[in-house]
DNA sequence: CTGAAAGCGCTTACAG
DNA sequence: CTGAAAGCGCTTACAG
């Protein structure tokens, strides 16, 4: 069983037009009349023909395929950034190649599939890249989008959540509460994310003369769970726990309930991302959406830019604060 | 800024070869003198070189890229999926073409763009395939395997759990503990997923004279946690809930808990997937565990073997209960 | 072991 | 509007 793939020549044959004039018929913008191009688009459809995107890609050098490579599986944040890549990427012709790495920092092996294919662009949502590897990119000349964290140090563009503000309105808040007893649980010490919300957060307490315990967390539910399960076994509630993101807040607010502490009237709960679970009846986190929709939109915006090459762009989206029932 | 790619030929020209070896140097098999393959590595590596995959899938007819289509990003047990299927496949040399896709039944156009790539293969995890797009399929020779359901009237490969076998096994377990007033939560009822496990689990019980109340779920979170809130509030506590899967389990056991209903004393509560939250201490949620990992490692043997084409092959692999804190 | 040449299935000037 | 021809970057018989 061979696999028997019609070509355009055979349509022409059938047709009765130079594959010149099959290959029109299926380039956007092409000059076909249309008397021709129903002949044609008739016996295409009765063959089953389909452009050979290897072929066509191969020549005009646009591939339609865009890489994303994505590590931290766990976190459902980033299940939802997938699907709505995909479907906002297909729907202006693209495809997606996907990579999933399991590496703190994405390897040049991992890459270089993308290089192979020619992806147009790559988008990263979760993992790390080193500048080498970056270097080898924009040699070639492929533009790179780091999603939902940023690195000074990379020459790439970079799209997230104004993870400092936001930090502080969520700050802001809490000192208007006027809570006292504050913990802060980070994520992962190395991820830009973790770190700003952290800054946003304690910095603007700390310019208030309030003072934030930070416990090092590395965005794992059980991690979390146990940092809170901990604390509590060690005599101190806290009034007010505030994780690097919605899985951080949510092993947090199980611990508590473990304990029999009430939430919000004891220890007052507030997350990161909005994952869907958040709002689940059981949890009803209160937390920061981050605009996904939007970041995605920004991303392939940038993506396509690319060509003006004005350089490395950063861009920050707002979001906004969802009180549910884990705060007061 | 054009995009600079190398060629063979360049590195040809450096090394002072010709083209045809610097690819048989980059072809695993093909005879080439030890001195020469050093040489040329060496330009190919500074300069950068790598064959371009679409100039040689062209030519091979051998892409090397698997088609994937994904359907519920809403359940956490496909993510899992996902990253192992890409891990996988990426060991063996395969890029995965990833398509997501919010229709229930999967459409041409989506598939379109697997046809265009000429990918080996398709996976599709959690969709349905009408069986024109399927016979399309074939005809362009493309194995197809489904993942996690089948379907009868379908060509095509099919991995799964033993579903009818597994939720038997539940349904002993929950026969020898002398539970009389039992539920069963279905998933999505177009499922071969929900159906086996339904006909598993309530034909063990009907043979032994056990009745079986059955709730119409949708394999989501909300609906269940309704449909488990209004039966209590009814005044029905069922002594045990089997979720058709482990989001279905969870949305009960939640309600339940917060109906004041004590897990597992009053009510047995058993889930089916074992997802990563099942294990949260929160949760502890007993249910069946899939052996996603040998699933995976089926799905790509399938695919592969195709060539002897002996027809549409289903393979059904075994799990095991694993017992939680919801049951006793 | 190595090179020259044909060809994979397309797009796109170049003529007409 | 349409066809003949060149060429994208590879692989692979075919000779030597």
């Amino acid at each position: 069983m061979e696999k028997k793939v019609v070509s355009a020549m055979e349509v022409a044959r059938l047709a009765n037009v130079s594959q010149s004039t099959v290959s029109r018929v299926f380039t956007p913008g092409a000059s076909v009349s249309e008397k021709t191009r129903q002949k044609v688009l008739k016996v295409a459809e009765e063959l089953n023909y389909q452009p050979n995107a290897l072929a066509r890609g191969l020549i005009t050098k646009k591939t339609n395929l865009v890489g994303l490579a994505m590590k931290d599986i766990q976190n459902p944040f980033y299940h939802e950034v997938l699907g709505i890549f995909t479907k906002k990427l297909r729907a202006k012709g693209y495809s997606v190649l996907f990579v999933y790495t399991e590496n703190e920092e994405i390897q040049q092996e991992e890459i270089n599939h993308f290089l192979e294919y020619n992806v147009e662009a790559i988008i990263v949502t979760d993992a790390l890249l080193s500048s080498n590897v970056v270097k080898k990119l924009q040699n070639n000349n492929i533009p790179v989008t780091l999603f939902n964290r940023y690195d000074k140090n990379l020459q790439c563009h970079s799209v997230s959540c104004d993870n400092i503000s936001a930090a502080k309105e969520i700050a802001a808040y809490v000192y208007e509460k006027n809570y006292k007893d504050i913990v802060f649980i980070t994520g992962k010490l190395n991820t830009s994310t973790s770190r700003d919300r952290q800054k946003g957060f304690t910095d603007f307490l700390t310019s208030k003369g309030l003072n934030v315990t930070t416990l090092e967390g590395d965005y794992t539910y059980d991690k979390s769970f146990h940092l809170t399960k901990n604390m509590i076994k060690n005599g101190h509630t806290p009034e007010v726990i505030f994780g690097a993101n919605d899985i951080t807040a949510l092993g947090a607010l199980d611990a508590l309930k473990e304990a029999g502490i009430s939430v919000p009237d004891e220890t007052v709960v507030i997350g990161f991302d909005d994952i869907k679970m958040s709002s689940w009846p059981h949890y009803a986190l209160s937390t920061w959406v981050q605009p996904i929709e939007q970041m995605v939109d920004e991303t392939i915006h940038l993506l396509a830019l690319d060509s003006d090459s004005s350089g490395p762009q950063t861009v920050k989206l707002k979001g906004h604060f969802i009180h549910r029932e884990t705060t007061k």
